[in-house]
DNA sequence: ATGAAAGCGCTAACAT
DNA sequence: ATGTTAGCGCTTTCAT
């Protein structure tokens, strides 16, 4: 089945299959210049009978054009990701770009090592989730001399732009909205936050709000690893025995928040009238749940759309005006678990 | 901020700053052939401080090497693939080999346009999920000369090598585990499954196993698209106004089976005393649930880490004996809902 | 241990 | 409408 010369077809074998020149069987293929209707069925015909796939790499080293675009995320796992990700797609497809992605698992050098990697293939523009970064990731970023939008956050001061939502922001408005609807006795649960800023920043703007009213975190606990619908019910119990006086439980993401709303039904609890809840991320897991859940939006699709656009602009005209800071500002969405009857 | 020239740098200026010829800089940097300590470090040094990335697309083309995995998925929001994404990657980390995705959303010719892309960067192998693909994608894999692994799936011929489960034995294997309970009359709830060979054939092996004892399924829907978990009690509820003596569910998911485990608990039925039920996949979620549902493992990380080495191996030694094909066997995972009492 | 020359496969720029 | 030339930034190979 193999050929015995494994050597991958070039230009020139199509050239010589079509009768013409390289140059006009390169133009033929990107659909660039004049080419007469004869020879351009000719050459696609050769083309195709070969079996030709051109060679991007000996095409982009020529044309010094890459049409990738690097998207730099913590995890795929996280269903946050993947949702920022179909919008960045949905964007790029219309386009000539192509998203290439990078995983982190939230650690700094594992970032700093994806970014290079991707660098050195010379993208045309970097989205990238987070503000925060080693010393030696902003420097490579600022010396690219590419769109890089940052995504995900706006609480700090990003490289060239950003779009997302203030996380501290977030935390305030679910403190507010708890506090304003009677509740005064709140436990947190969340992951363990030195890896993720974003929830940090949102336990941080939660626990000012607080105390501005005086009000502060009953209990807290902090997780990693294993089925966060699982570790929701556990914690949930925990914390619980700890502190039965509780009266609002607040969690760092959904899924974890599912997993202690089915153990509070389990237990027979009355909610929100006993025990109010909240998430956040607005996954739609929530939509199957026995109660809607209170929850925030993450603006995850949106945030990938217009990221992409930014990028897709600056690489059509690198000199355009741009925002530097676009911030989203998602509304609590307090469903059944957030209203004292 | 911005330099004036913002021409990206090149071996040269490194070779310029550190004072040695430019083919001892991309000695030193690759860690290749004999450089001396003392020069060694001035290259770094140099390197560093002048914030050098390498440009992998000239290397690439001068050395014909490019290390990279296409991985070609259906989707990210399905978790199965992120998780397969994590056993390939995990392995791949030992590796030089990086994994480049490329998302097809189960369209074949989306499929067909995502090879083509990636092929064009001459990538070191391809992971391709499933074994079903258009002929233009055959004819191209075939003749890119490199390793390819088809994963998820070994019912079927593969161009190269195969790793997977077979999706049609999984759905005979539940049919079995279900009637030897005593269940016989039986639903089923999918995806609509024209996209999605590996769901067709459970479905496939699983009415061909019923009907070997002389048992049908009594009703079936299929849907597409919203919450899983929603759809998942909202068909269940249907199909149970429809038919009322339903005993067993069977649906191709654990996502939607999920949703019906919380309408059925909702509506006070007993499982899996009066009915019970089964999904695919084994899924982290089911763990927080209230039941432990039946399933069937997919092995998605193993087909992750096995492919992945198969990859690993023939980029090393390209003429090294392999097997064609690696079926992995799950067994049924009874939980608590496939058990009468 | 270091350097010089050639060329990877393509495209930009300039003929014709 | 088509062809010719030069060169993208690196690595291979062959010298020294």
């Amino acid at each position: 089945m193999r050929a015995d010369d494994p050597r991958p077809l070039t230009l020139r074998d199509v050239s010589e299959a079509s009768g013409v020149s390289e140059m006009t069987v390169s133009r033929v293929l990107r659909n660039r210049g004049d080419v007469s209707q004869s020879t351009r069925e000719r050459v696609l015909e050769a083309a195709k009978s070969l079996g030709y796939v051109p060679n991007k790499i000996a095409g982009a080293l020529a044309s010094q054009r890459v049409n990738l675009v690097a998207v730099i995320i913590p995890s795929l796992r996280n269903m946050v990701f993947p949702e920022v990700m179909s919008g960045i797609s949905g964007v790029l497809e219309e386009t000539v770009l192509q998203p290439v992605v990078g995983v982190t698992d939230y650690l700094p050098e594992k970032e700093e090592r994806a970014l290079y990697e991707m660098l050195s293939w010379r993208p045309s523009g970097v989205i990238i989730a987070g503000l925060e970064h080693t010393e030696a990731s902003k420097a490579m970023l600022r010396a690219s001399g590419i769109p890089v939008v940052e995504i995900m956050d706006t609480d700090g001061k990003p490289i060239d732009c950003a779009v997302g939502i203030s996380h501290r922001r977030a935390g305030r408005e679910m403190a507010r909205a708890i506090l304003k609807q009677g509740y005064e006795r709140i436990g947190f649960m969340g992951t363990k936050m030195p890896l993720d800023h974003r929830a940090r920043k949102r336990f941080e703007g939660f626990t000012q709000a607080l105390a501005k009213e005086g009000v502060e975190v009953v209990d807290q606990e902090f997780y990693s690893g294993g089925s966060a619908l699982a570790k929701g019910r556990e914690m949930t119990k925990a914390m619980l025995a700890r502190e039965p006086e509780l009266d609002f439980l607040y969690y760092s993401n959904d899924m974890i928040a599912a997993g202690g709303l089915l153990h509070l039904l389990d237990e027979g609890i009355e909610i929100p009238g006993q025990i109010g809840l909240a998430g956040f991320n607005n996954v739609e897991l929530l939509e199957g749940l026995p109660r809607r859940l209170a929850t925030m939006d993450a603006c995850r699709t949106e945030i990938g759309v217009k990221a992409a656009q930014i990028i897709a602009a600056r690489v059509q005209d690198p000199d355009a005006e741009h925002e530097k800071m676009i911030e989203l500002s998602p509304k609590v969405q307090p469903g059944d678990t957030l209203r004292r009857r």
